[in-house]
DNA sequence: TGTTTTGTTTACAATAGCTAAACTGTAGGT
DNA sequence: ACCTACAGTTTAGCTATTGTAAACAAAACA
């Protein structure tokens, strides 16, 4: 796996020499330069040790690379099926290469979303309008609009809409799952 | 750094024995129980096969566990101090221990938020009403009501409202870097 | 109880991971 | 032009790690 040149951008970022992060890290300079160059690869715990000399993580080192395209008008919206009653639209797709899933959702009265298995990864939203009740594995949990919510989806998790009235949210999955 | 049982839980999750998963990884399974009791550590390209075996990859094996607090209401919020017209609140205060951090931010007329200096991760958000512009670096995107956005915060970034009606957006950083 | 399945253990070999030290290229000062 | 300092590269070498094979142990099943 090549991790050399990320590597190298993130040491030129913090206006670091290779020996300087090297001292951080507590390893060699000859051993940074040919890590930069992928000409060897570190064990876990010796890049965890440059990762945390550089100020960051195996999360975020790891996490991929976002996209091109910033702005995602309304005509991109794509619709997914999901339970009747229930409208979803991904707000961005092609979301495979990105960290992050942005979705609106509408749910009419007594309706609910699919249910999703656990999985990797955290999923939060608003409430725009309306109530829901956040359903992860056996427990429950309600919204009213304008709360917030974030779980992390490693449980059964769907979200319903037990009210009289529609209600609407805006649910980010991180990485995307939807 | 201790893997062992991450691996194990992502492995039974998937309904596999240690057998199944090392002949996926073109391991052996003896080799599995040493990583999964973290008796042994794994080379990085190793640890590859075995997540790309297990269906998830370096980023989302590493990224941090979320919380456990699921809704966050009003009271929750925590206004944040930015530029003059600029009101800011963090929806889910303690993001440090996130993946997301969500965010509420309305925008007066001709209005900016703080310059934010690039670091790892990506953004995005929905405009809720009003217009805003993206600054990336020197680039510049416009989104209307409606429309959603996102980046990957590799370059110094800000948010500006240069029209003449008041904008509110819905932010979301990954990782929480608000 | 016997068999099968699954996980554990250990000796071992190959090589990966990392160092130390010398070398190279570039920039700056005299 | 020469010298020095700095930053990065290269390479020989060594040790510990990584991963296997095969035997053993525990658990599950018939």
């Amino acid at each position: 796996m090549k991790i050399g040149e990320k590597l190298r951008n993130l040491r030129l970022a913090q206006e670091l020499t290779q020996e300087e992060l090297a001292n951080r890290a507590d390893l060699t300079k000859g051993f940074i330069s040919l890590l930069e160059r992928d000409l060897t690869s570190p064990s876990l715990d010796t890049l965890e040790l440059i990762l945390n000399a550089l100020d960051t993580s195996m999360g975020d080192f790891f996490a991929d690379k976002g996209p091109t395209t910033v702005v995602f008008t309304k005509e991109n919206r794509v619709a997914i099926d999901d339970e009747d009653g229930v409208e979803k639209e991904v707000l961005i797709p092609g979301a495979q290469d990105r960290e992050m899933d942005l979705m609106l959702v509408t749910l009419e009265p007594n309706s609910r979303t699919k249910k999703e298995d656990a999985h990797l990864g955290d999923e939060c939203g608003i409430v725009i309008s309306g109530r829901i009740w956040i359903m992860l594995g056996k427990d429950v949990h309600r919204a009213s609009k304008g709360d917030a919510f974030y779980y992390t989806a490693n449980r059964q998790h769907w979200i319903e809409n037990r009210s009289k009235r529609k209600a609407v949210i805006l649910w980010i999955s991180a990485p995307p799952s939807f």
